[in-house]
DNA sequence: AAAAAAATGTGATATAGATCAAAATTATTT
DNA sequence: AAATAATTTTGATCTATATCACATTTTTTT
């Protein structure tokens, strides 16, 4: 199972297998049920998940209770509350189970003795948060430059395979429009 | 005026003067006037710049001409076009200087040369790019749950100094509204 | 398999914010 | 200091998308 780690750490870095037993040791795996939260807002976070099956969804919830989705992780994708995580604040986001899910389970204890120990290890992550960074940045690009239309439209070509996974209320949340509003979007095209 | 450097270095990693100097030999000092730019749609990105003084903006244009700023940088930030800088892309915004602006430039090369020499330099801007995470990632927030006028408020606490320096109508493009609408925002409130 | 819950679709209506147009103000260049 | 250009404001419309309400379909639970 967790040579899908290992797989992702060789795509960037070279990693003797002793080395990685090594580093394996600072996760811990855990389980969840669909529905189950990883994350819940106003908690702590204690760790960076590494998804080795399943799918789950991060949201925030505004002051009308309506959710808004920030990312999706799959297999092989990290996904928790950065902000949270990294400053040692209160998650402003949940992160649930849209189906079962099993994880590698980082501290942030962990994450920055691994970095200091291995040059690699902090290299991956750079590499890594360098790669998030883009698409966090083109994500914000399609919310100021394109219609509803446009964002469905490009989701559908870039994660064909999530938007048969997901609901459609869901993925409406995602792309900033409601329900309805995507319901006729591929009804009328 | 290279202090402005070793100051938010060491704001994250310890850095001796002998080291600093050779790393400081690494970048390309620049000057730049009003209107100038540093980064153009479509061309090849060559550094990644750091403000010593002035002020850029970030920003995309859509197929009708529209900009949808992106970003801005002001003393003591970084900016460049990030995806075409780091996977030798072509550029697809552009970086223009709303006054005069000095930088240094770091090539990726560069870059990544001071990233394998030192661990500490690794170790920066891995935290760097982790903050821009955090940042990227609240604004995808407020453009996916709060209104135009909720952004404005908020960019209104969050930099006070930026909105005296900027023009209402590249307020309006970072906030994601008509300048139209901006005007009115402040005026009706 | 029935009942309950969740998700989706469709029509009617409302609205935030865009767009168009023109005037007023402010900044920049000659 | 004039002339030119850029920016901002204001009014009148228009439009993409939200919201509300309810029917239909699909999924989950008992």
């Amino acid at each position: 199972m967790s040579e899908i780690l290992r797989d992702q750490f060789q795509k960037i870095i070279a990693i003797q297998p002793e080395e990685f037993d090594y580093i394996l040791g600072h996760f811990t795996y855990k389980k969840f049920k669909k529905h189950q939260f990883l994350v819940q807002d106003g908690q702590h976070v204690t760790f960076d998940y590494f998804l080795l099956s399943g799918c789950v969804k991060s949201y925030y919830s505004d002051e009308n209770g309506k959710m808004h989705i920030l990312l999706f992780a799959l297999k092989d994708w990290w996904i928790t509350d950065y902000e949270a995580y990294y400053y040692q604040k209160n998650a402003i986001v949940n992160i649930d189970c849209l189906e079962d899910t099993e994880v590698l389970c980082l501290s942030n204890d962990n994450r920055e003795k691994l970095c200091r120990e291995f040059h690699q290890i902090e290299h991956f992550f750079r590499k890594k948060t360098n790669r998030r960074n883009v698409a966090l940045q083109n994500r914000i690009l399609s919310l100021l430059s394109s219609s509803a239309k446009q964002r469905y439209e490009k989701f559908l070509l870039e994660y064909p395979s999530l938007v048969q996974k997901l609901p459609k209320h869901i993925l409406a949340s995602y792309l900033g429009v409601s329900r309805e509003t995507l319901s006729r979007l591929y009804s009328t095209k």
